[in-house]
RNA sequence: GGAGAGAUGUCAGAGUGGUCGAAUGAGCCGGUCUUGAAAACCGGUGUACUCGUAAGGGUACCGGGGGUUCGAAUCCCUCUCUCUCCGCCA
């Protein structure tokens, strides 16, 4: 969330930006401002009240110490009164605050200034492509249909052991993913990135520091009993790992890598979007997360969007850099970047990646803060991105490379899978 | 699942109703000493909010929440978590 004392301080700029993002802030930021009034002046009120009851506290001890019985019994009898007035004060305070954070809550990130202006998905700017489309013949085949030609994923058995959503990969397709995830985490490594192995479920504070509640408590599967949460990404355990944290400005930045299983409950899609592995339930991904100084965060950035754009090189896959304009950007994000490769039998880009700058946006949900030379102690820049989620890859890679001998496995991927066709 | 023990600052660890934001030790930073280093010695070393130009004040925080009391790290209730033993088990 925004800090307090940014909205405060920055009206008119904060209001400013977050119309970018299609937000109007206006009202909410005046509703605020209000309240932490009220808050200042409760607080104020309140230190004064409990100031003088621990005066009088200790006069008390002192005058017992003395023997003086009835002027401590009348101090005494001084507090009362002062107390009731502290607990209303309390209150008052307490409720400020509360009303406060959750209006906190619904404003989003404000997007950088070179973020392109726009509302939908249609004003999203390609800064970059790479790679060729190959031409297909008339035949091309579907993933799903290669899929089901070279038994490497049986959707319907999934459907019979979990549900919709949930493949289940054969031979060749299941060392397909271990060949991915092998050679994301190697790439990653070779990159800088520490390997992380996080549990895959979490409790309700973590899925709360990375934003995925209270908001989007729907789209999280849910462990009622324990109350814990399945992740729908590497990036809540991989960053919660540095909630409550204040680190130091010379192990700055942390270059985090993690491959988990993601799960999505994904309520409300349907159509095209869910064939094959367009869409799903769960699936594997390799996140990598940086923790940074604002001063370099940017640089980070962009050397996350070189890694990723390194790997969708190094698989051959057609591929697009979008610059997510104002009003397509996560809540969360102040810039993002998508990838996206062209699935050539689907005739459709499908995006693989985004990789975000959430500035202190994130950081301030978690107080993940650092102390730098000047021994201030500052909230951090948190970055995330895919690198890469799995299942459209393998839609890309299965179509695209599609051929009489069978599916051509790209040169990087050929000493992980031990062979240079699927078939 | 059963029984017991515990949760204190960066760490270890004291504190069981008043001058305790918290002993002591370690670590870390600065200094003295030294050719340099070590040792020794001296000083400093939490977070948040708030008042103040500043110096410097005030308030809160000893796992979370509530209670008793003039006053709580200390007593009571409750929740969470951790550890040990037993059982079960990949």
């Amino acid at each position: 969330m925004l800090t307090l004392k940014v909205i405060t301080e920055n009206t008119d700029e904060v209001v400013r930006k977050l119309a970018r993002k299609g937000f109007d802030a206006k009202e909410v930021i005046g509703k605020i401002i209000e309240l932490d009034k009220i808050r200042k002046s409760t607080q104020a009120e309140l230190d004064a009240n409990l100031a003088e009851t621990n005066a009088i506290s200790k006069s008390v001890g002192a005058l017992m110490k003395e023997g003086k019985k009835a002027e401590a019994e009348e101090a005494k009898s001084k507090v009362a009164s002062i107390k009731e007035k502290s607990k209303e004060l309390d209150a008052k305070m307490s409720d400020a605050i509360e009303k406060i954070n959750s209006l906190l809550y619904t404003i989003p990130n404000m997007p950088y200034d070179d973020v392109p202006d726009g509302k939908t998905a249609e004003d999203n700017v390609v800064v970059k492509m790479g790679n060729e489309i190959p031409q297909l013949g008339e035949d091309a085949l579907p993933h799903w249909e290669i899929a089901k030609k070279y038994n490497l994923i049986d959707f319907e058995l999934g459907v019979k052991i979990s549900g919709a959503g949930f493949p289940v990969y054969i031979g060749k397709g299941a060392r397909l993913q271990r060949a991915l995830i092998n050679f994301f985490l190697d790439e990653a490594r070779n990159a800088g990135y520490t390997e992380i192995m996080p549990p895959t479920v979490v409790n309700q504070a973590s899925g709360f520091g990375t934003g995925q509640l209270p908001d989007k408590e729907g789209q999280m599967y849910h462990c009622e009993v324990d109350d814990l949460y399945l992740i729908p990404t590497a990036e809540v355990p991989v960053t919660n790992i540095y909630r409550d944290v204040i680190l130091d400005e010379k192990d700055l930045p942390i270059k985090n890598c993690a491959y988990t299983q993601c799960f999505r409950r994904e309520a409300g899609s349907y159509g095209k979007d869910v064939r094959g592995l367009n869409r799903l339930h769960e699936f594997s991904k390799i996140e990598i997360v940086r923790i940074d100084t604002p001063e370099h965060s940017k640089e980070s950035h962009k050397e996350m969007l070189a890694h990723v754009e390194s790997l969708v090189k190094k698989l051959e896959l057609p591929y697009r850099i979008l610059h997510l304009c104002g009003g397509d950007m996560s809540f969360t994000a102040a810039t993002c970047y998508d990838f996206e490769v062209y699935s050539a039998a689907q005739k459709r880009w499908l995006e693989v990646s985004s990789v975000s700058n959430f500035d202190t946006y994130q950081a301030n949900r978690l107080k993940c803060r650092y102390k730098g030379a000047d021994k201030k102690t500052q909230l951090c820049h948190t970055l995330n991105g895919s690198a890469m989620a799995l299942p459209r890859i393998v839609a890309a890679l299965l179509e695209n490379n599609q051929t009489e001998k069978g599916v051509r496995v790209p040169k990087v991927l050929v000493p992980y899978m031990g062979c240079e066709y699927i078939d």
